[in-house]
DNA sequence: TCTGGGGTCCTAGGACCC
DNA sequence: TCTGGGGTCCTAGGACCC
């Protein structure tokens, strides 16, 4: 683009400017708890992680309350419920599920959508300059809460920064908060400095603790702040991430517009145990059940791996007890995605590891390097099939962990296992397996727990 | 007693190659 | 006294996101 340019040189060089918005549900987790209980409306809720260990969500009345993110919920319970608090285990199942609606009516107000995270959704208005983008945002919150049952705000800008920054000033600034949209492209440049003076640089998209800190102690205290520094200064002496969040602040696209996102180049999969856990046996039973779930996820990407690493690790809140972090990695023979190869891996792995005498707290199962189900590389010894039967190893094996997946996904997670996850005795839960002692039902996703209306008799 | 579970990108430094 | 230059790959660590 020419320096000169009308779009380049003009403040608010609407004309041909990109314009992104930012949509994301309100205390999503609440919300999704509220849509099937109304009762919760106006009242402190919150969230908890798995193991009900922090607060991951909060309502604005828990807010209001001085529940900080991530509080752990056993310090604060008692003050919490006392003031009229309710606390819910992470129900993911339902998450996930209104999640979906609501992405595909955001998704119904422009042909490019990139789905962020679980409760956050951009969407590209560029060239849409029929309409009055600000209605345009009133209508969709309208829409989402009306079809789907969750309030989001919406936030517009000319980068994804800007319209993460504007998203946040839609929720909090009180100029913007009642219709809960933020539109900066309609405002003249020196307008939209003086709200982002009001946001303070930790608030800024791409901007943590560590940076904000380091930031402020040289005098860089707002988003306009970081805009106003030149960001060949900012690459000296941060980082090249930085520059391109201070050039986005300025209008400069600099972050890829993601439709759909790129396969994952590593899968994680760990939990911590519901309480500590002393046995191979129980251990043994857990990174089984994390690799089942890890290959799952493997599978959906029409991925294979050829490494895998298996970690522990002990409570690392507990400093009076010895502490323990051991981890291996091992490489496969040749790459796989399926569940008993890499379980059969993974044990292997975890009994060097195992040493009595600790109180393990997680275990986890990571895959790396992953390569393309469709090339996968056979292996010499193994790839030939036993010439006293017709089973070939290679595709019968896929074929039956196509079933495996099938079946699971039809049927619920759980119907299908391999044996070395474990049996739970006469229903009851294993040490390993985390506590959730505030979980909402399924409303959406179990015939058993679908909610029932009842009708109300008017006298 | 109880403290989440995923991911990504960038940089620096060392090993190694020609 | 003089002691190449350029490249790749891997790993660890540090930052960030939700």
């Amino acid at each position: 683009m020419n320096p000169g340019s009308e779009s380049d040189s003009n403040a608010s060089g609407r004309r041909s400017q990109s314009a992104f918005a930012l949509i994301d549900g309100n205390s999503f987790y609440v919300s999704c708890e509220r849509v099937f209980n109304p009762k919760l409306e106006g009242r402190p809720v919150v969230v908890l992680s798995n193991n009900d260990g922090c607060c991951v969500a909060r309502s604005e009345e828990a807010k209001a309350l001085g529940v900080p993110m991530a509080a752990p919920y056993f310090q604060i319970q008692k003050d919490f419920e006392r003031a009229g608090g309710i606390a819910y285990s992470s129900n993911y199942g339902l998450y996930a599920d209104l999640s979906q609606r609501m992405m595909s009516v955001i998704g119904q107000f422009s042909d490019r959508q990139e789905i962020y995270s679980i409760d956050e959704s951009f969407i590209e208005w560029t060239g849409f300059r029929r309409f009055d983008l600000t209605t345009l945002a009133r209508d969709l919150r309208q829409r989402v809460k009306r079809w789907v049952g969750i309030p989001v705000g919406v936030g517009i800008g000319s980068t994804k920064t800007l319209a993460k920054a504007a998203n946040r000033l839609a929720k909090n600034h009180p100029d913007f908060k009642a219709h809960g949209v933020c539109n900066l492209l309609d405002l003249p440049e020196s307008l939209q400095d003086s709200y982002l003076a009001r946001l303070a640089v930790g608030d800024v998209w791409g901007v943590g603790a560590r940076w904000a800190q380091k930031l402020q102690n040289l005098g860089i205290r707002s988003a306009r702040d970081l805009k106003q520094v030149d960001p060949g200064w900012i690459r000296q002496h941060f980082s090249v991430v930085l520059e391109r969040t201070a050039l986005e602040l300025r209008g400069t696209p600099c972050i890829e517009f993601e439709e759909a996102p790129p396969p994952k180049q590593q899968i994680i999969s760990s939990r911590s145990f519901g309480q500590p856990v002393t046995t191979l046996e129980e251990l043994t039973q857990a990174v089984s059940a994390y690799t089942a779930r890890a290959a799952e996820k493997l599978r959906a990407q029409a991925s294979c791996t050829g490494a895998l690493t298996v970690f522990l690790q002990t409570n690392p809140f507990n400093v009076k007890e010895p502490q323990y972090h051991p981890s291996m990695t091992l490489r496969l023979a040749s790459p796989s995605a399926d569940t008993r190869i890499l379980i059969r891996a993974a044990l292997s792995g975890l009994k060097h590891l195992y040493k009595p005498g600790y109180r393990y707290q997680k275990a986890g199962v990571m895959l790396l390097d992953f390569s393309a189900a469709t090339v996968e590389q056979g292996d010499l010894f193994s790839a030939f099939s036993d010439p006293t039967t017709s089973i070939n190893p290679r595709t019968d094996r896929a074929q039956l962990m196509a079933t495996l997946d099938q079946l699971n996904q039809k049927l619920g997670r759980g119907t299908l296992w391999i044996a070395a996850e474990g049996v739970k005795q006469n229903d009851v839960k294993q040490n390993w397996q985390m506590r959730r002692g505030h979980l909402s039902p399924a409303y959406t996703s179990r015939w058993d727990q679908l909610p029932v209306v009842r009708a109300i008799e008017y006298a």
